[in-house]
DNA sequence: CTGACCATGTAACCCGTTACATGATTCT
DNA sequence: AGAATCATGTAACGGGTTACATGGTCAG
């Protein structure tokens, strides 16, 4: 049910094909948090556009397989509708990372270091996607919904990349095996203003 | 292969049976990054324990059925090991909630708010969670790695909901289809230092 | 007596990924 | 020349969830 929802959520901010969807899902505005193949993508379309939530318009290209730009109804923005209102199943967060952190003692430094430096590079990574995508939309009479929601990934990795840096030392110590008891107990956040609750 | 390592390295934080697993992986340590069913559990480790990684002793009970008491061999460990040093899929965030929040010219005010509070509630609970789990393991000899990882995760929802807070109204406003220009573009994050970069 | 918790397991099912099949065009 | 991008699709496979099957104990 997540990729039809995908894909109804992206044809209402305008018409596309699969292929477009695709690359939207893996490096545009969804894809902080959420992601698909094509393997997935063009059944559902096809599936789509069969109980007529969709409807597909082939551009024929000289050479190319013709493009098959898909447009939703108005039933589907119907359906989009209800999917959004209705059902929503929570968030969900997956880490090997955190995984390999807890396990830190018996990773040992070196591991823990690459870890680390992995995760870093690849929020990084994600967070100069959003900000460029970001920037090229900004002012643009384009969905402010959307902009919000990169705001929030944005905000989101720039807080976990200060916190990696600030903390991955500690981290370290204990991959390392220092015997010590003096650790920042608290972990001393980034910063830690009122923050909530 | 996610299962099973979740499985090993339970395991090797000490013995448990597959009802304890399930258990932990739902609303323990590792319920902020994991999760699994029995329906994976079970078959895993019985795969485990064919495969030589994990040991089996059965504590009968009179009128339940047995308990069966898992163990990680040496083999295991270093199965695990190598699992944890070598290969690191990427985190994975899914959210149904922003794309609720990028839809939020659509989906309208009413909707947004419910799922605004429906995530903060979500967050808080978990929030809770963890922050028992860690009074309850502080200063326990008990393994650090966990320790730092439940601060990790401690540290996000915090953010998380301070960001929430601060800028909901933002998104509301958006939902309730007010037609002025005078957003607060930035989204004024709930703290901005220097934070990273 | 009802619901929550303990405790195990299997089978059907779902949703998605990976790999395969095909092929032109444009950038380096 | 080789890689990347455009463009569609299918089939095999995988990993997990849900629902089912079973049943005792304990607290409210």
């Amino acid at each position: 049910m997540s990729v039809r929802r995908l894909c109804l959520a992206m044809l209402s901010e305008g018409d596309a094909t699969g292929y477009e969807i695709r690359k939207e899902a893996t490096s545009g505005c969804f894809s902080y948090f959420e992601d698909a193949s094509y393997g997935s993508i063009y059944p559902a379309l096809a599936k789509l556009e069969k109980e007529g939530l969709v409807t597909m318009r082939e551009e024929k290209q000289p050479g190319k397989p013709a493009r098959k730009v898909y447009s939703i109804t108005q039933t589907g923005r119907d359906a989009l509708l209800d999917m959004l209102r209705e059902d929503l199943p929570p968030d969900i967060y997956r880490s090997p990372f955190l995984l390999v952190a807890m396990s830190a003692e018996q990773v040992g430094g070196k591991a823990i270091r690459r870890a680390i430096d992995l995760q870093i590079e690849q929020t990084r990574h994600k967070l100069q996607q959003l900000s460029e995508l970001k920037s090229r939309i900004t002012d643009k009479p384009l969905n402010r919904g959307i902009l919000w929601g990169i705001n929030y990934g944005i905000d989101c990795m720039i807080q976990k990349i200060g916190y990696l840096e600030a903390n991955r030392a500690e981290l370290e110590a204990i991959a390392d095996g220092d015997g010590n008891g003096s650790q920042p107990q608290a972990a001393a956040p980034v910063q830690t203003p009122q923050a909530a609750e």
